[in-house]
Formats: C-alpha cells, sequence, structure tokens
DNA sequence: TTTAGTGCAAAGTGTTTGCAATGGG
DNA sequence: CCCATTGCAAACACTTTGCACTAAA
C-alpha cells in the first residue's frame, strides 16, 4: 500500500519511509514529527532518527504523498489526506479534524482576475459539542 | 489612537505597547515578531528587547487587540486587522494579502449541530498577477 | 563502486522564562 | 512604596545541517 504509493511518486520506499507513509496513512489526526516518531520507532527492527523522520516528512511532502499543514503556531502537522478537505480545530483540545470538502457548500470565489488562485482551505474554529448519548 | 484602543481593552498603554500597536496598525502586511523589532526600535528613545516585542504580542493577542496568524510554519505573523477577514497567500512571493470578508460569498457552513462553530478563516493559496500597465 | 539514505550530534530559528533593574501610580 | 513591565541572557522547542557510516543498484 504505501510501498506502491512511493512508488508512483517516485520515491524509493526505504523501509523507514515506508512505515513513516503507513502510519500516516493509518492515522486521522494530525501527527506532529514527533508523534511520527513516537508511533513509529517501535515497529522498525532498526532505530529511527530524528532526523530521519524530519528528512522523510520533507521528502513525502515535496513528492505530494502527504501535505504539511500548518494550523498552530510552532509545529508542522503532517495529513496523508490529499483528497481535498477543510479543517475543524476544537478551540477546547486542540483536536484537527478533517471537513469533506462537500460539506462546506461551494463557496462563489469571485476575488477578481488579479488572484489566480491555486488552492485555498478553510478552517474552522469551534467547539465540538460532546455526543449526547 | 494605539494608546485608546490599548485603554479600551485594558492594556496599560506603555511606551513600547503603544509604538507595537501603532506599528501594527500601520502595516497591512502581517509582520513576524521579528519585523517588529525591526520596524520599531528606532521610534523609541530607548532600547526595545526582543524578550519585550514578543512578551507584548502576547498581551496584545490576548487582549484582542491584534490576532495571530500562522499561515506558514515556523513563525507567528500578527494582524491588527480585527475586522474580520481571509487570507491570500502568494506561493511565489510569500505574500499575504487580506481579503474583505465580503468578497467571499457567504458559505453555507451546514457542519451538523456537533460542531459549534466560532470563527473560520479561509485561506488562499495562488499567485497574484502584476498589474498590466 | 557509485550514489542515495540514515544516524548522530551540533547548529539554527523562533519563542519563552527567570531574575534583577526600572519606573509609573 | 509597590507592583507591573522591561531587558538581558539562558533555556526551550522544533527543525535543519554536516559528516561519517550503511546499504542498495
Amino acid at each position: 500500500m504505501a510501498d506502491e504509493l512511493l512508488q508512483s511518486r517516485g520515491v524509493k520506499p526505504t523501509p523507514q519511509r515506508v512505515v513513516i507513509t503507513q502510519f500516516l496513512l493509518d492515522s486521522h489526526d494530525h501527527p506532529t514529527a514527533d508523534e511520527v516518531l513516537e508511533g513509529v520507532k517501535d515497529s522498525l527492527p532498526v532505530s529511527l532518527s530524528r532526523a530521519t523522520v524530519y528528512n522523510t516528512l520533507n521528502t513525502l511532502v515535496e513528492a505530494g504523498v502527504v501535505k504539511a499543514v500548518s494550523l498552530e503556531p510552532g509545529r508542522t502537522r503532517y495529513d496523508a489526506n490529499t483528497i481535498e478537505h477543510h479543517h475543524f480545530v476544537d478551540t477546547k483540545t486542540g483536536k484537527i479534524i478533517d471537513i469533506p470538502w462537500e460539506k462546506v457548500s461551494q463557496l462563489c470565489q469571485t476575488l477578481g482576475p488579479e488572484y489566480k488562485i491555486q488552492d485555498y482551505q478553510i478552517t474552522f474554529f469551534g467547539e465540538l459539542a460532546e455526543p449526547t448519548p
């Protein structure tokens, strides 16, 4: 799975890269580099260095395998959900939730011809209501 | 101007705070802490320390005088435009431009009752066309 | 054998903090 | 006189980099 994805993007699938990619594919929160290191280091026979995590994440971002999201100051989070989507940040818990693209009705982006928009992303801030049982 | 704004928000208007606030009110790009320090230190009779810039910026954010925006990893930018607006990031130059709220037609935020939205912000990424003279 | 990738430690940024000195109320 | 604010330097958190070692083509 991760293996083929890396191949298809022209990234040599080393063991470290495969497990990091797989970890990001499996996790639907948005891990930081440190969380990736923590979550992955035990699934490798060899040790995994922090430098390799950062190098790999940068490689994956450049190759378009994952996206870097900066929703809070000081740290970058990584997201293997490359389908277009928005983010909801729970201001209480800091939890970040993906919002499907279609859930937000198309917005008419009539900014004018001087803005050549390549991408846009909506970030919602609020609180997530507890599901009442 | 800056003086009254600080008073009205319950922040004691020290000389350092006033010039920093005024600088942010005057600048329509989105300065980093360092750019604030550079832009402000000559307009004070006394020296201004980096720590005070950070302390002041945090105070201003907490008091709601300015907003902190994290649009790029690694550094926080500050924005004295407290009127609701969105951002356009020029992917070529890194320039960040305010987009008036009304320019983006109302988006139907039908996320569902479990999301109690307090705020949202749209970030556009793209290129700004040169104004053809 | 050549080259890309890894690991370690050191260096680099951006930001915060401890503490003494300062100064307005 | 008191307490908040400042400045400095050290500490901190996150990320990058230089360099030697390893492994794969």
